[in-house]
DNA sequence: TTGACAATAGTACGACCGTTCGTATTATTT
DNA sequence: AAATAATACGAACGGTCGTACTATTGTCAA
């Protein structure tokens, strides 16, 4: 690894957390810089535009979710243990200290829900994304005889995910102290009601 | 009503489609004027200062909402009526062009959840106050045996605004068109359960 | 109609924005 | 050890930000 790379990735670290706490539009490369201890200049040299900078921080983001929720819920066994870690490794993931203002890319996507251009679509790819995840996830759990073969796997889906963002709001900046507790009962039921039932 | 008044009336009603758009931290002064064909400083006076700006922003957005969502469904009759209506009221918000890039305060409160301060205190309150509504129609829905005696009515409440917040997710940025389908399903699902059961 | 005051415009400010440039320094390769 | 490329720096650019002052215009009651 080169020292290029190195302090690359050192300024995307940073902008991670700098973007969790004051979005996509909010990080500056001033401060970004002083909070390094380089240059603007410098700093700016790295990726030669804001617009890449942003792109940047929001695939180093990807990453980290995917290291952080997708993978080990991969790791578990197909079907539904697979779909509920996928759905508490969210909601851990959203309390996760190392992002201290919350899921960047949640944050991001409601900043650019109106501003068309590359960013957007990259947000728009990075969601869609997820999206499948959750999809495939619990259809192979519908195949597995898990599930209810009449669940309408997508329906599954939106709800599970918008249990997510819903924490997010209750967490971060309500802080009410139920929220995890909801959140987590909430997915469950969620999957309870989607479980095959073994009789009747 | 004077013309200071109608001035600053029409100054916010644009203050809030800028708002919807771009944030309130993408709100500015400048870009306001000119949008109202008037000076920074003529706009300026009426304020006093930007954060001052801010909060009449969000005020007016939650009377906005007041009289879109919440006014609307307490003249539904008492109980299940009324909770559907609100949540229907809700996601028809969410859609309204009026805001053309969706809810001001949703959008706030991600943008403000770690910048403490009377603008993230306003948000607080506003959304609280949001929650307060669900959880007493709920309530009062339950006195009137619409619903299950042992509902946990804040459980209740945080999966309906849950969805109601992830519908805006799939609708305002990934415009899937099967967003509103699947958000108005799950808050009917969501009410069905928690109805009380004539028999059995 | 005039006088008082509200409302708006004009101008200027210091700070910070993203970006560019030329140059110095440091790594890496030859 | 010399040559070359990669990396970082400082200074400066044109712009825009929020805000402070002062001057001008408009409104509205007496």
């Amino acid at each position: 690894m080169s020292k290029g790379e190195r302090t690359r990735a050192a300024i995307l670290d940073q902008a991670l957390a700098m973007t969790s706490t004051d979005g996509l539009t909010g990080l500056t490369i001033g401060t970004l810089a002083d909070r390094l201890g380089m240059s603007k200049s410098g700093l700016f040299a790295h990726f030669g535009s804001k617009e890449q900078l942003q792109a940047a921080v929001l695939e180093r983001a990807a990453e980290l979710f995917a290291d952080t929720v997708v993978r080990p819920a991969l790791a578990q066994p197909r079907g539904l243990p697979r779909v509920l870690a996928l759905f508490e490794n969210w909601i851990a993931w959203t309390m996760d200290p190392v992002l201290p203002g919350g899921c960047p890319i949640q944050a991001a996507s409601i900043e650019f829900d109106d501003r068309p251009g590359p960013i957007q679509d990259l947000i728009v790819k990075q969601q869609e994304d997820m999206r499948r995840v959750v999809i495939g996830a619990t259809r192979r759990a519908l195949e597995e005889g898990h599930l209810r073969g009449d669940l309408d796997v997508e329906q599954f889906a939106f709800e599970g995910i918008s249990l997510c963002y819903g924490f997010t709001q209750s967490y971060r900046l309500l802080k009410n102290p139920k929220a995890e507790v909801w959140a987590r009962t909430a997915v469950h039921g969620l999957i309870d009601r989607a479980r095959a039932r073994v009789r009747g």
